[in-house]
Order: C-alpha cells, then structure tokens, then sequence
RNA sequence: GCGCCAGUGGCGGAAUGGUAGACGCGCUGGUCUUAGGAACCAGUGGGCAACCGUGGGGGUUCGAGUCCCUCCUGGCGCACCA
C-alpha cells in the first residue's frame, strides 16, 4: 500500500558552502526518502534556499557585491555540492526565498493576515540591534544581546509591523500535546516559551483619584499580605505622574547598578487603597518589575514572595503573613492554610483563590486571567535584503495595505550599501510613488520582513512552487503536515513556533484541514572536532598536529601543542572539516556512513581520521565481498538475511541509523565467518535494496555488475516466520543469578528442562542438600531456580 | 534558582523488567604481502580464582542498566514571568 511521505530537512542559509551539519542533515533525510520510495511512497522531498537575510548585506559592503548577486552565486554553489553527494533530492520543486517568484507570495499572505487582523501597526517599545541597526523580536534576543551579533541590544520606540501570534497562544500550546513525535525537550522548550499562567487580574485603586491600577497575579490567596504595589518604569502611571528629565534619571540609575539582580525602588508619590482592607499602601517604581508581563505592575506580598520579600526589607515594608508554613521560615511560597484573611481563614490555596476571585467578581474589582509569556511577533526589519512589506504611507501619516492586484512590490536591484542603515530609505526614487488608488503623493514601507517569515510557509510552497498564487487549498490538504522534518534543535522555538503558527493562521483563512505543519520532528545532533591550541592560545587546525615520543607537536613550526576539548566545528577554533575535501578523498559513500555511524543521530557526532576511515573501509570490504565469484549458500543463510531486512528497516524507521550501521556490519561479519558467497542469488539482491538507501553508490554499482541492472526490486516484505529461531540458549538462574547457559530447542516444558540441567554438576553444586521453593519458567527465555 | 535530559569497558555506543557490553574504534598477539589510509586469523570489562561489575545509597521484584525514592556529577533550556 503505498502513501504519500513529505520528508522535509530544513534549507540552509546560502552562506557560500554547505559544511559537515548540513551533510549529516540532508543524509539522514536521504536515506529515510529513499527507504520510503523503495516502500513504494509517494515521497515527497524538496530543497530550497533560506536566502534573504544580513549576511549579504554584510558581504555586499565587505566585498562590493550585491546581495543578490552574492547569494545567486552560493546558491550555485551549494547546489553544486548537495549535488555531489548525489542526494535524491526533488530539484524541481528548488525555491529561493528571495526571488521574486516566492516573495510576492509571501506579499499575498502578509494581506491576507492583515485582511484577517492578525498584522498590525503599533508603536512599540523595541529591541534594537546597534551593529546589524534593526529590530529585534524578543526570542532574537538572547541575554539582553542580539542573537546574530552578540551585540547589546537597546530599546527605542518605533513603529513596528506585528503578526499576532498572541491570538494563537492557547492552541499553540494545546497543540503540543498532539505532537507525539516530536521531541519532549522542543514541546517543554516551546511551552515555557508560550508561558501560560492562570491566576487573576485584580483592580486597585488609587487613592485621591478615580482611577485604577491593574495587576496580575497567580497567587489572589495572598491579596491579604500585600504590603506594597510596584510598577515598571515605564507603566502608563509613572509617565502622567512624573516629568520625563525625572523618569530618565530612574532609568539611568536601574541601569547603572552591577548586580542586576539588585532590587531598587523609588517610591511614588502616591498610594493605593488596599482593595479588602481600609489601609493605603504605597506605590513603588521597581527595577525588577516587567513592563512586558502582565499589566507591568504587582501587588507586593512580601511574607510569600521571594523577591518581594527582598524588596521589603530593603525598603521597610512591613511584612505580613498570611499562608500557614511548618517552619514559620519566611519568605514562604509554598501551600498551605490561608490566616490573617478574613475572607479566606482556613482555606487552602486552591479553594481561597476560588472563593477571593469570586468575591473580586462579585465587587467589580478584579477577574479570572490568564495570561502568556508570548509576545506578538515582530516583524519590521530595517534591512534591504529581505521581502518588502506591501504597504505605502501617504503625506498626512496614514497608510494603506496595498490590494492584491497591486502586488509585487519589487525590491530594487540599484541601491546604495555604503553606511549603515537601510538601504530602501534611502532609495528616493523607489520610495517615492503616486497612490495610483487614491491619485496622490505615498512613499512605500521601507521596512522589510524578518526573515523568519519567509521559513514559516516555505514547506506549503514546495508542494506547487509554480503555482501562481501561494499554494493550493487542497494540496495542503492532502500533502500535508510534512511526515518527517529533520534539522537543527537550534530552531526549537522560534522558527517552529511561527511556522506552527502560519500553519494555524492560514488554516482559518483559507479553511484548511491541517493544523500542525510537522508531524515529526527530529533534531539531529552537531559535529564537533577535536581542537587544539599553542601555549598563546592560538587555535591550530589538527591536521597539522602530529603525536611525537608522546608530545603533540606543530608540524611546521615544531611547537608544543595542547589538545583541547571536542567542541563543535567553527571557523575560529580551526577545527573544520570540509565536505568537498572529504567527498574527493573517501567519496560519497563513506561520507554518508560516517555522518550516522558512530553515535545515535540526535546525538552530538565526533569526528575521527579512525571513523571516516573505517567507514571507507567497509565499503571496501562489502565491494570484496560481492566481487567474490563463487557460490555457496549455508544452512540460515535465508534467516540472516532475513533479520537484516527486518533490523535495518526497523532501524531507519526509528532513526536509529547508527545501528543500521551495526546492521550492515552484523551481516556481512556473518556471511564471512560462515564462507557463504551469493553471488548473482536473489538474497544479494534483497541485500542490495537495503542497503541502497544507505549507500546509494555502492548498491548501484554492485547492482549493475551482479545483475546488470539499474532498478531495484521494491523493499521486501519480512517473511516473520523466518525470523522464529528454534534454537536458542537458555540461560539458567539459581536465585535470580545467572548460572550457567544451556543450548536447546524451543517448546521443552519446564520438567522437561529442569531433568536435564539436574544432571550439570553446575547446577547440582549449587543446590545440593538445599530444598527447592520454586521455579520461575518464561518459557524459551530463562529459567531460575529458588531455594530456601 | 527552576525545568528537562543523561551518567554503561580505554573510547563511541547496544540491550520489549529476563545471558550487560550488540556493532564499531582502539589495543594485544599472529598470518600474508605488489609494505597498505590494506586484508585475514585469534583475543580484548575487572580479577589467578571464587567472584565482582551499568555514578553513590536505599527500595519494589523470583530477577533491575531498565521501575520507585534520594543524593552526586555533567549537558541543555529558561531565568526577577509576579
């Protein structure tokens, strides 16, 4: 029965040249489409190009070359090299992300998302990037520094482009639990990322004034120990009640203390009412209150809140508790009874939430909440080389989101790079246009797309990339999700997040049936490499160290050379390998099988002279074998194979790749050590179809020379009957420890068996005068015996 | 700090609760030779042995690398998320 399979590797960036992780990706995803297509599947197993994006942009000033012309010659380039590793790829579905043939697609979405209210234009406080001058989503941010360039990031107000991610929070969290093939460590990482927390938004209000302040809060049970609230510097009750010379000076003061961890406060001159108490509590701007959380504001209960509690020492806040705690140890955030609640007393946590939520209602002061973690998406990027946003402005600061019929929106080949900044600002005579619409004066966006959004529907756009609208309602139905998706656990959250959420998102707009794009998902591990250092610390390449009388030694130099850790392959730690070298010295082949031998393929691979080697030579060794022209079939010859197809093929569906590796070598370590030679027999041929899609050169050059043919014969069918050995060795146990063994036969009861090994002075040693209990039998696989 | 994952020979790694160490690398001895980035044969957890061995300690079980508790170590992720 044959079915449709998708089997999907991420698209690399066209940086220039693949390097060994994106060979040990596309293999993994090789064999797997070349298993299925043996299967008899439909397989479906496209390779495109990730091409917008800064690197060009920075090689375009560095090297005077234009980013397009820079990323059309990698792609060259690349492609050249996936082809070398003769990969079954389908290159006719190829796609770049920015040509024009798939950007003015993406132009076509980013109206449909706008049309459906899920991109929007705000004023946003942002994170920007000082080195590469643009925006930065928050996930790009990375320890307070820009994820590409390490550069600490700032904030400045700007108004930014968004995609509402934040409408899908829920389901992209429920959705986790459907992925059942996909990592645990992705879906934990994705769900602290959307961070959901139930708890309440609570009303307080101001003293002196009508107003409100609202805060969230998981833990209402604890309203009757708030001692203080504290807001965010930059919450809306700070700007209307000081001067911006004065809100400048606090943040100049947060931002100025080492330990950032430090708690600092400056007290409002305002207080709140205490909203079950007839007292007024103060308010406090606080340093380590999130703007970005919640309402940027919290009530303090410093007897249940560690940091809370830290504040209201520093500061002299009284501390007040109200949750029961066995060792009376404060700050104490745990469960138990409420006290000193006059609504709550007794209570445990669960029910006071309940009933304190309730009472909020009750009053109008405050609600159930839920609130996220996840943050819209921004999507405004400052850069030239990257999609256009479809969007023009007129004189008097209104915009338009351009109609369909208006699209694409070109990006110009002629700008000027020098400098910093963006390009199309600077660009008049693109920028500048007459509204043909409205007939008056606009100048377009000149924002462009995060690239990221041009990964998050790429996979929809495989399916037909010459289609001449996005894609086709009903091939998504029926191609999608993608079955098998393999690629670097370093796009764990963001670019599966906002794929899962283009998936959702386009499913309500044009009425799909899919609701997650990936089916499966499998991470594969990095390649690392020994490194090695001089005594200044200067990284050296390994093939330039040789061992001598015991000492590492430089081989041009004579230097003393210190062996580092394993660390994964970069440019600046010297300890690349490069694909093209290696294809030229030990071919395809041995390529292939090291990228998946030596450890299980989500796990980190070393690279090793030993391992390539070794790998070279079994390939080798199963060429000598079936040049061998004699014919000579053992007895279990059929069986073997037989477990060998089962094995390999039970193997590559679980991407335990490496024991497929075991496999092989399992096989023919038998076929030697029993003299059996098959020559042109049809179990050569069984063997050669699995080991296609392994070692695809091998199995077609055997194949032809064997059979003289190009084909073939399908995956075969397991004959499980074969695979039921009657033979078998018994192990016995006397007090569940292993004794000793016994070769038998299948189907002895346990009398039968027990007579026999009565006879072993093994067994009769052990037991001798001692009285037998009892006898655990699972038949055909152990036997052990119990004595008092 | 919180969360997740992992700890098995000299090394990479195998083991539906049922013979721990498949398979490979390395190593030791040997064979052959057009002296190789070979190939072949034998061996390779520790211990002379009885036996002992899957990070430590407990537990469940006839039986634990595997399940439970606890501690230690390492890796990854998140990190003032109220």
């Amino acid at each position: 029965m044959s079915s449709k399979k998708y089997i999907l590797e991420m698209f690399p960036y066209p940086s220039g040249n693949i390097h060994m992780g994106h060979v040990r990706n596309y293999v993994i995803g090789d064999i797997c489409a070349r298993y299925h297509k043996l299967k008899g599947d439909e397989v479906i197993h496209p390779m495109g190009w990730d091409a917008f994006g800064l690197p060009a942009e920075n090689a375009a000033i560095q090297f005077k070359t234009h980013p397009q012309d820079w990323t059309l010659q990698n792609i060259k380039n690349m492609k050249r090299q996936l082809q070398k590793l003769d990969l079954d790829l389908d290159w006719d579905r190829e796609l770049a992300t920015c040509n024009e043939e798939y950007y003015k697609h993406q132009q076509e979405l980013f109206i449909d998302l706008y049309n459906a209210g899920l991109a929007y234009k705000k004023d946003a406080l942002v994170n920007w990037d000082p080195v590469d001058q643009t925006v930065l989503a928050n996930e790009q941010v990375i320890d307070g520094k820009g994820w590409r360039t390490g550069a600490e990031v700032e904030k400045k107000n700007l108004s930014q482009w968004f995609f509402k991610i934040t409408n899908y929070a829920e389901e992209l969290l429920t959705g986790l639990d459907s992925l059942d093939l996909w990592p645990e460590k992705v879906k934990t990482m994705q769900k602290n990322w959307i961070g959901k927390s139930i708890g309440a938004e609570i009303k307080f209000e101001i003293s002196g004034s009508t107003d409100f302040l609202n805060i969230f809060t998981t833990r209402p049970d604890t309203i009757y120990g708030a001692t203080f609230i504290a807001v965010s510097v930059n919450h809306k009750i700070v700007s209307d009640s000081l001067d911006k010379k004065s809100i400048e000076d606090i943040k100049n003061t947060f931002t100025s203390i080492s330990d950032e961890k430090e708690k600092l406060g400056i007290k409002l001159n305002l207080n709140c009412k205490h909203p079950l108490l007839d007292k007024e509590i103060p308010i406090y701007i606080a340093n380590f209150v999130l703007d970005t959380y919640g309402e940027g504001a919290i009530f303090g209960c410093p007897a249940h809140d560690e940091r809370d509690f830290e504040f209201a020492n520093k500061y002299s806040l009284p501390i007040i508790k109200v949750v029961e705690c066995e060792d009376g140890k404060l700050p104490f955030s745990g469960e138990g009874k409420v006290i000193n609640s006059p609504l709550l007393n007794g209570l445990e946590k669960k029910d006071a939430i309940e009933k304190i939520v309730n009472h909020f209602k009750k009053e109008g002061i405050g609600n159930e909440k839920v609130n996220f973690k996840l943050r819209d998406w921004g999507v405004s990027r400052q850069r030239y080389w990257g999609c256009p946003i479809p969007v023009i402005y007129y004189e008097d600061g209104t915009y338009r989101v351009l109609d369909k019929d208006e699209l694409p929106v070109l990006l110009p080949y002629n700008v000027n790079l020098e400098g910093k900044g963006n390009a199309l600002l600077k660009k008049e005579d693109w920028r500048k246009l007459t509204c043909p619409k409205m007939n008056k004066t606009a100048f377009r966006e000149t924002d462009t797309l995060d690239t990221f959004v041009d990964s998050s529907w790429y996979y929809m756009r495989f399916l037909n990339n010459k289609l001449n609208s996005p894609f086709d309602s009903k091939q998504i139905d029926n191609l999608l999700p993608v079955d098998k998706y393999i690629g670097g656990i370093e796009h764990a959250i963001l670019h599966l997040l906002y794929s899962r959420f283009f998936m959702k998102a386009l499913r309500d707009i044009y009425g799909f049936n899919v609701d997650e794009p990936f089916k499966q998902l499998f991470t594969q591990g990095m390649i690392t490499h020994k490194t090695f250092r001089t005594s200044k610390n200067e990284w050296v390449m390994p093939k330039e160290v040789v061992s001598k009388n015991g000492a590492l030694i430089r081989l041009k130099t004579k230097e003393v050379i210190k062996e580092g850790p394993c660390e994964k392959m970069s440019k600046s730690k010297k300890n690349v390998i490069e694909p093209d070298e290696i294809l030229s010295s030990y071919g395809i082949d041995a390529t292939r099988i090291f990228m998946i031998s030596d450890s299980p393929p989500d796990r980190e691979l070393e690279w090793t002279d030993e391992g390539i080697q070794s790998s070279k030579n079994l390939i080798h060794r199963i060429e000598r074998y079936f040049s061998n022209e004699k014919s000579l079939v053992q007895n279990g010859v059929e069986e073997n194979v037989e477990k060998f197809v089962h094995n390999i093929e039970k193997n590559i569906l679980n991407f335990s790749l490496n024991k497929c590796v075991a496999d092989i070598y399992t096989l023919f370590n038998y076929l030697e050590k029993t003299k059996t030679f098959l020559h042109n027999s049809p179990l050569s041929k069984k063997i050669l179809t699995c080991i296609f899609p392994i070692l695809p050169r091998l199995a077609i050059s055997i194949n032809q020379s064997l059979f003289n043919s190009k084909n073939f014969s399908l995956w075969p069918d397991v004959n499980l009957d074969l695979l039921i050995d009657d033979k078998i060795i018994l192990p016995i146990q006397i007090q569940g420890k292993l004794v000793t063994t016994i070769d038998t036969e299948k189907g002895y009861s346990q009398e039968e068996i027990l007579k026999s090994i009565y006879q072993l002075d093994k067994i009769r040693n052990k037991i001798s005068d001692k009285k037998i209990i009892k006898v655990i039998n699972v038949q055909d696989k152990i036997i052990n015996i119990i004595t008092n």
